[in-house]
DNA sequence: AAAGCTACATTAGAGCTCTAATGCTCGCTA
DNA sequence: TAGCGAGCATTAGAGCTCTAATGTAGCTTT
């Protein structure tokens, strides 16, 4: 089966367009695409917990520490004890957070525009309508769907 | 901007799901999706060099030669030196790199024709035009194409 | 012939990602 | 009340990915 052929093939590359444009535009704020998906998401849930903001981010929770780490290294998130529950860290923005999402938001949805821009209402529609059924195909494939 | 009418985000949650499921059918025949992909090019293109092969997959030299190393550690891959470019190494399956490669490669085309089969040939048209054109437009936004 | 350009290979270092395993706390149940 | 299960956090280890830098070989240009 050749390559061409094969729509994962199309997909994967549109994605990797994405991420390298995404890193690109990300880079001045000073961000990566995944620790731009944590703050955009911290910012709609402030106080979340690690294992929320993964699931939210579609990664691990391992994963998900390990990019919280960094962003709290240079001091652009908190992270403190819940009152009630001990074992929950309340995840924050600083205010030096906020001021870098605000700046990598603007690019990356400048971003987004031009994409969506690029199609009609009807062309957006099908298309993600089109990749939603490339999802549940693909998760019906994956045995550990259950 | 809600994350939900960011085509990205669709973007992104179908190529999560592909490799995913990817990651998992290959999983039985013990190698990684990168690894995969790898196997595939060298397979149609033996002898080829490294670099040519990162092309072809999309990613960078040093990665390609991280994604070789661990398969030459295994024994599924040789590289030598060409005969009259001395800088360069030319790679090439073992008979156990075939045989693993064969094996992986009836999972994998299995996942794509259980994607295909989900379309008809005109919304497989559709989407991998829809798909094409946010490769395009991707890559003018982002300086570095030149 | 010497210089420079191009392409390949490689190392170093940072970061993301996963699975597996461990330890903790809370709340529910026997 | 004692135990049990669920959810959170974390560590360890493997692997992929990038940028930046270095070294080498071959070809081209002066």
């Amino acid at each position: 089966m050749p390559a061409s052929e094969r729509l994962g093939s199309h997909l994967k590359r549109a994605e990797q367009a994405l991420n390298a444009t995404k890193t690109a535009v990300l880079k001045p704020a000073g961000l990566t695409v995944a620790q731009y998906a944590a703050l955009l998401h911290l910012s709609d849930n402030p106080g979340i917990s690690a294992a929320a903001l993964a699931r939210l981010c579609g990664v691990t929770p391992p994963t998900m520490n390990t990019v919280l780490k960094n962003l709290q290294d240079r001091g652009l998130i908190t992270r403190s004890p819940h009152e009630w529950h001990r074992n929950v860290l309340e995840t924050r923005l600083t205010d030096e957070g906020r001021a870098v999402m605000t700046d990598a938001d603007t690019a990356a949805v400048r971003v987004e525009r031009a994409l969506a821009a690029e199609f009609t209402d009807a062309e957006r529609g099908t298309l993600t309508g089109l990749l939603a059924r490339c999802v549940r195909v693909l998760e019906e494939q994956r045995p550990g769907s259950s």
